[in-house]
DNA sequence: TAGGCTAATATCGCTTAGCGATATCAGGAT
DNA sequence: ATCCTGATATCGCTAAGCGATATTAGCCTA
């Protein structure tokens, strides 16, 4: 995998788990989302991932039709808000370690 | 992988373009100092990881023997340190979005 | 100087993530 | 019914991650 995005895609689920937290959110929305923070992530690594954190109890979604077209929602658990707890700490953690003081 | 895992093998990896940038680094001086930042990261993962990362040409290293143990020491190239601004940045803009204000 | 000891690094074998490309699927329009 | 479009899903391949185990280099002891 290229370092770039071996090095954010980690960001990119923490950023997942983040706006889920806030609203229902949407495949399709979090793909612009993402584009507009610099990340491009393609369908191919986006709906599994979307999937596979369902599977692990870190989001709920729900399915539903909206102007037309089917779209699923989803939103963060109690589990993924924990998880979303570490990364916030950890992030901070990161930026303390690696930031330049000069 | 488990996703605690999983969201943090990127910051891992921050860390050591990070550290190598700064003074030279050993696999095992990695491994503590990693553990201080409370990253559990096996052998397994922690060696092939570096090689890679020297592979790709972000990491350089040197061999050489200290304390009657051989050591491999690694420095982040240019092209590593630009990786790491990259993740400065990326990092900062992670940590405003998932904020909380309240 | 052969043998064994220890610490650092490397490899193996397996499972699973990531991803580009392609397919499917639902609803709306004609 | 058929076609169109946009959202989500699947396929097939490559390679990452990792626990367990092996290897390696130099030191020590007698």
């Amino acid at each position: 995998m290229k370092l770039q995005r071996d090095l954010f895609l980690g960001f990119v689920k923490i950023h997942i788990l983040y706006h889920a937290s806030q609203e229902e959110v949407s495949g399709v929305w979090l793909s612009t989302e993402l584009k507009r923070h610099g990340y491009a992530i393609s369908p191919g690594t986006l709906y599994p991932t979307l999937r596979k954190l369902e599977k692990d109890s870190y989001l709920t979604s729900s399915g539903r039709v909206e102007q037309g077209h089917r779209r699923i929602y989803y939103r963060t658990t109690a589990r993924g808000k924990k998880a979303l707890e570490k990364a916030r700490h950890q992030a901070h953690e990161l930026i303390d370690e690696i930031e330049e003081w000069e």
